[in-house]
RNA sequence: GGUCGCUUAGCGCAGUCGGUAGCGCACUACACUCACAUUGUAGGGGUCACUGGUUCGAGUCCAGUAGCGACCACCA
């Protein structure tokens, strides 16, 4: 090659580097490749992660790109390390959220599902997915998720529709599914039932009302009515019961009594029981077992009528009396108004209380008597609470495993069945004929009791998360035994948010126990939330969020009431970025600028690398083992950093410090090997220098090493600069020159440096380092021209400093801009000089008669005032009695060392200081 | 009511084993022919929320207090 070449490639390559136009290029080259796909392979151990499916309605937000770009990092890495590693992905039906967002878009066309029927309305939602399910999909390739692809699943598709009623059966027969008529969660809008944990709590300011129920005149004692204190007084037209504490004096004499329930007439009667607190209100308790779960546990006890007298669209029922047909909450103010007319209501209190509401839709959830299905979680609970304990889960962060068993030490009964139309239909059907169930995984022709052909399927679909619990074995290809099946199953970790903890992570362990007797996952590691620069979380009714792809490909944002224009940042800027916020599962406050953390780094690398294949593109590479005796002192630094990088950041990656595993690389690349590798390397890469055909192969050999270490978090911008090494050295190797893999994404993960590490030269390397900084200060408090060439003397306390630091003067004398240096033991300071006194050194820069005296002065006893402060710490220290009987020696020793050294330097810095007043 | 997390430089955050407090941004000064101004060099900036305890020694361990945040909870 000819030094041209040098001159084309940096002609070809852009001073700055171009997401925009590398991104999509490779992304369609992986795919091409079949770079993501895995395949069971007996001789590789597996490595297997499940995607959090996202919602088929979804499109990327920020806590998707990040919880995404932990698990690619991980995968990454994986199968760089040559496990067989595998991203199985899909998304999720999402049941009342994609209903939701259906009917909505038929609402704009002024249609209600009840309008075209359950079978087109199905229809319709299909339809929406085969449209828009594969936005998100979309979006994560463009972030550089590598999942294998070709194993998408969907939770409604044929194989996971089957394992859903494969599960529902068997669990049925294990007793473990059954069908009752309970209080349920009610959403008045969504119309249908929902599971304890989908509603969400919220405080609101309310009342309590006061209300005098009459008592039946027949009664004895002297008392006319009993005051009951409610938040919900519309519920007391459901009210069939009374009931005080047994205990409280109060209401003795009235236990039995009987009581006329107002505006209704109803004769009720007071009864007594424990669950009533005397201290709370009047420490009377109106009973409606229709509508509170206390009252309903109340209703069994006392064996009391249930009176529904909420509907299900949330208007009053027939039993509401004059009543019936008003909305819910109508109806309160106007029974408050009532009973305020009538002399009934005693008072009214303000109170505050936590009401239920929708987690899809925010409206107040109405507890509702109505038959469902429901899964028995106390044994399934108690079987993932054994395992976890026994250590065959593992929380990342820990803390999150006491969050998790809690919950499922306190787990009641999940209820399955929803009423809506988008889903997995129920497995059960009912005869007509003779009423009888007949549960089954293939649908029946005929009654299992009477062979009646007359079957119903039950109207219910099954809870979202009933689905999504199977997903780590049913996208596997479960119940069937597939070699997948056996192979990738258990999954390596699982990465979420913690608001999935209760939903997805415990049910999926239930199942995974239960079906495959093996926890799904050995470790959990949940990452933080994303927050917007405030600390509030994003959502669109705040106009707060940072829209992923607008960062990765640059456009227009609404924020705040205002568009902000945003460059091209790219995929890899936003995954660094992401990534090196990630500390111990803590929430990220984001703002849009952060991103330019993550694209001046990748810039700055660009640039090295460009520097690196103009450098080497026009020389030959060395071709012989490199030995490490025969490296000059650079190379030797570079590759005993590099061996410790390659150690610290395996460690950190696997160990999920996803923070320090950037840092380190970041420290090593932007510190180690651009501001000193690169500088001091410049002089040796010249075509006429005997130690270039080494210094060639060693630098492209450390971009190697580096590109590797990156791919995880950076994946298109190293395989691009992969590939451009690949032209510039397509051999390269230390020990022989090799054939590196075509891709980086299929390269081996660097490991088995240890042999070039080196505790001499790295230290070595500091002293370089500290008196290069050294001068350079001189040089900027002086105001010394950049360019101007100095001539400096070191003056070492020992003699066996002064021989490492001969070594060292090419070094000092290339990165300090010297004309000359001498070194010497003690050498005494020339005149006109400044001077910095550090460990083991002084170094004097003389300076070209002009020097400011007083500037020097000051500088030196700020100095002297900082090392004076230390001394008086250090002396307090050593003269302590307590510290030099009870402190190790080796500390003490380190801290005696120190201050000799310290006073050391205090006398030069008291000497320079005298000789500037002379 | 209970549980958990956070509090360190102007802002955003690291800080593994208790042993000389760090990073990024912002700020100040200087420097654009020579990989990179999305850059380089040098610099300023801290009572580690507070109180007490353990310890020779605490940002780090323990207890408590305050503020902020999250989650759980059927007191009407």
């Amino acid at each position: 090659m000819t030094s041209s070449d040098g001159d084309l490639i940096a002609n070809e390559l852009p001073k700055h580097y171009v997401p925009g136009e590398v991104e999509p290029r490779w992304l369609e080259r992986w795919l091409d490749s079949g770079s993501y796909h895995s395949t069971p392979d007996p001789d590789k151990r597996p490595f297997t992660i499940v995607i959090p499916p996202p919602n088929v309605t979804g499109i990327l937000h920020m806590g998707h790109a990040l919880n995404n770009t932990l698990q690619d990092i991980l995968i990454r890495h994986a199968r760089m390390r040559g496990l067989e590693a595998m991203w199985m992905p899909g998304t999720d039906h999402a049941g009342i959220a994609t209903q939701n967002v259906v009917e909505r878009s038929l609402a704009d066309a002024g249609l209600h599902r009840d309008a075209i029927g359950r079978e087109k309305f199905v229809e319709k939602v299909w339809a929406w997915k085969e449209k828009y399910g594969s936005t998100i999909v979309n979006q994560l390739k463009r972030l550089g998720c590598s999942c294998d692809w070709e194993r998408e699943r969907f939770t409604m598709d044929q194989g996971l529709s089957r394992a859903v009623r494969e599960v529902f059966v068997r669990l049925y027969q294990d007793g473990l599914i059954y069908r009752g008529r309970r209080l349920i969660n009610w959403c008045v809008r969504c119309h249908t039932a929902l599971a304890d944990d989908e509603i969400e709590h919220v405080e609101k300011h309310s009342q309590l009302w006061h209300i005098r129920y009459p008592l039946k005149k027949s009664d004895k004692g002297g008392q006319r009515f009993l005051t009951v204190a409610t938040t919900r007084p519309e519920t007391m037209l459901g009210d069939t019961a009374l009931a005080v504490h047994p205990d409280d004096p109060r209401y003795t004499e009235l236990q039995g009594a009987t009581a006329i329930l107002p505006v209704i007439g109803r004769e009720i009667p007071v009864i007594a029981d424990t669950m009533v607190d005397p201290t709370f209100g009047s420490g009377v308790v109106k009973i409606t077992p229709a509508h509170d779960p206390n009252d309903f546990e109340a209703g069994i006890r006392h064996d009391l009528e249930r009176i529904t007298v909420i509907g299900p669209d949330g208007t009053m029922t027939e039993m509401a009396g004059k009543y019936a047909g008003l909305d819910r909450f109508r109806c309160r103010e106007k029974l408050v108004e009532e009973l305020q007319d009538t002399g009934l209501l005693e008072k009214v209190e303000d109170h505050d209380n936590a009401v239920g509401q929708c987690y899809r839709c925010d409206s107040v959830i109405e507890p509702y008597l109505s038959e469902q299905w429901f899964v028995s979680m106390r044994p399934l609970a108690e079987r993932a609470i054994a395992a976890t304990r026994e250590g065959a889960l593992k929380f990342v962060p820990a803390r999150w495993e006491k969050v998790y068993l809690a919950w499922l030490e306190n787990v009641r009964d999940w209820c399955i069945s929803r009423q809506i139309w988008w889903g997995h239909r129920i497995p059960v059907w009912y005869c007509a004929a003779c009423g009888e169930m007949t549960v089954a995984i293939d649908t029946p022709t005929a009654c299992q009791k009477c062979s009646s052909p007359n079957l119903t399927q039950d109207p219910d679909v099954l809870d979202t998360w009933f689905s999504s619990a199977l997903w780590p074995f049913s996208t596997l290809g479960w119940p069937e035994s597939t070699p997948e099946l056996s192979y990738y199953y258990p999954t390596a970790i699982l990465v979420t948010a913690r608001d999935i903890i209760y939903f997805w992570v415990a049910r999926m362990v239930m199942m995974g126990l239960h079906f495959m007797n093996e926890v799904p996952f050995g470790e959990v590691y949940i990452n933080g939330t994303i927050l917007d620069e405030n600390g509030a979380r994003m959502s669109k009714s705040r106009e707060n969020g940072i829209d992923p792809v607008v960062m990765i490909q640059g456009g227009t944002q609404r924020r705040f009431g205002k568009d902000f224009n945003y460059e091209v940042y790219g995929a890899d800027a936003v995954r660094y970025t992401l990534c090196s916020l990630t500390t111990d599962g803590q929430d990220i406050k984001l703002a849009p600028t952060r991103f330019d953390m993550g694209r001046n780094f990748i810039n700055k690398m660009w640039n090295a690398s460009r520097f690196v294949m103009i450098r080497i593109s026009s020389l030959s590479l060395e071709t012989g083992s490199l030995e490490r005796e025969n490296l000059s002192f650079t190379n030797r630094w570079i590759l005993s950093r590099l061996a410790v990088v390659i150690d610290e950041s395996s460690q950190q990656l696997a160990s999920y410090r996803f923070h320090e595993y950037v840092k380190t690389l970041y420290e090593f690349a932007w510190g180690d090997f651009c501001d000193w590798y690169l500088e001091l390397v410049k002089p040796e890469l010249n075509p006429d220098s005997p130690d270039a055909p080494v210094t060639a192969r060693v630098l492209a050999w450390v971009l190697d090493q580096l590109l590797r270490l990156l791919h995880p978090v950076t994946p298109f911008f190293t395989e691009e600069v992969w590939s451009l090494l690949a032209k510039a050295a397509p051999r390269r190797g230390l020990a022989e020159l090799e054939n590196p893999a075509p891709l980086l994404i299929r390269a081996a993960w660097p490991l088995d440096a240890e042999k070039w590490r080196d505790p001499k030269v790295e230290d070595d390397m500091s002293r370089a380092m500290n008196a290069i900084r050294a001068i350079r200060a001189i040089r900027a408090k002086f105001n010394l021209p950049p360019k101007s060439r100095l001539s400096v003397t070191v003056s070492t306390a020992s003699r066996d400093y002064a021989e490492s630091l001969e070594h060292l003067a090419g070094i000092i004398t290339a990165l300090a801009g010297l004309e000359d240096m001498l070194i010497g033991v003690n050498t005494p300071k020339p005149s006109q000089a400044a001077s910095g006194v550090m460990d083991g050194m002084q170094v004097y820069v003389p300076l070209a008669a002009l020097m400011d005296v007083e500037v020097e002065k000051i500088r030196i006893t700020k100095d002297l005032a900082k090392k004076e402060d230390a001394i008086t710490a250090l002396n307090r220290k050593l003269s302590n009695f307590e510290f030099l009987s009870k402190a190790p020696q080796n500390i003490q020793d380190r801290e005696i060392a120190r201050k000799d050294e310290i006073n050391r330097q205090i006398q030069e810095l008291k000497e320079l200081r005298d000789s500037l007043n002379n």
